[in-house]
DNA sequence: CTTGAAACTTAGAACTATTCTAACTCCCCT
DNA sequence: AGGGGAGTTAGAATAGTTCTAAGTTTCAAG
């Protein structure tokens, strides 16, 4: 099962980084699973409140903090609103709605990863690279 | 002078805003080009109350958002952490030192950003594009 | 089984970057 | 001259996140 599988990713690499399965990351996981809109920490802990009504939002922080740790999660920036959650581990960029607020993963091409790594200085490396478009998706108004 | 055509920018470009040049901002804008570290508003609070004690802190925030508003200058986020100013208008992307926390500016030739736009799904347009590539420098230990 | 230690969770306080508020000042237009 | 709007100021308020201290769970070893 789907499940399985990711539960199993879970415990091993939070195992690797020297931290628990828990039923709370697990929780937390599988809901950033289930809904790939980027969510807050604050949408997390609303979301998951309603099925679990005694857990913290500091226990959402802690956990997102662990799976982002054990590289199961990556934390997304934009300017600075509320840092967003994506289980999308593949290497993309984002594209932000200005109108809606909508986020949308953005697949990166290797070669393309390659050229930007090209553009540094020599001596320079980059361990992560972060592309954020912002701008408007055509509605039928203005198409 | 180069000040002078920069207090001109400044004027011109703050009217075209309906916003007027006051002291403050003209203060905040030539610090900003006389140090290229984006620094963050605290650190331009300091620096402008050294020889101008009675500036508040809001008035930094104040002038800064003016000086967006019109385009002089551009605010750099990286993480979550304080938002840094910059008043380097061409296209460039940024390389944040994860050791000293310095940061690079990098130019990004017109082709590669032409390349980046086109990773975009039709009907779907960017007005900003901000990239940031955290990693290390060389140094003379692990080079 | 017990026991002890370490990891984890929790509620709420604390922190920090930023924005808001309300009073005051300055500048421009007539 | 004086009225109005833009700007500045100090301090209060806000919001996202982290910290703290107390209680709970897990797990290994005896």
């Amino acid at each position: 099962m789907i499940a399985d599988a990711h539960s199993m990713d879970l415990s091993q690499k939070l195992a690797d980084s020297g931290l628990r399965a828990t039923p709370q990351r697990e929780l937390v996981y599988q809901l950033l699973l289930a809904e790939r809109n980027h969510p807050t920490a604050e949408e997390v802990f609303q979301r998951i409140k309603a099925s679990s009504p005694h857990i913290s939002l500091a226990t959402i922080y802690n956990c997102l903090e662990a799976l982002v740790g054990c590289g199961l999660v990556k934390p997304v920036h934009f300017e600075r609103a509320p840092t967003r959650y994506c289980p999308n581990l593949t290497e993309h960029a984002h594209f932000h709605d200005a109108d809606t607020g909508r986020i949308l993963d953005i697949d990166l091409p290797a070669p393309l990863i390659a050229e930007l790594r090209k553009l540094l200085p020599p001596g320079y490396s980059a361990d992560s690279i972060e592309l954020t478009f912002r701008g408007h998706a055509a509605t039928k108004a203005n198409a």
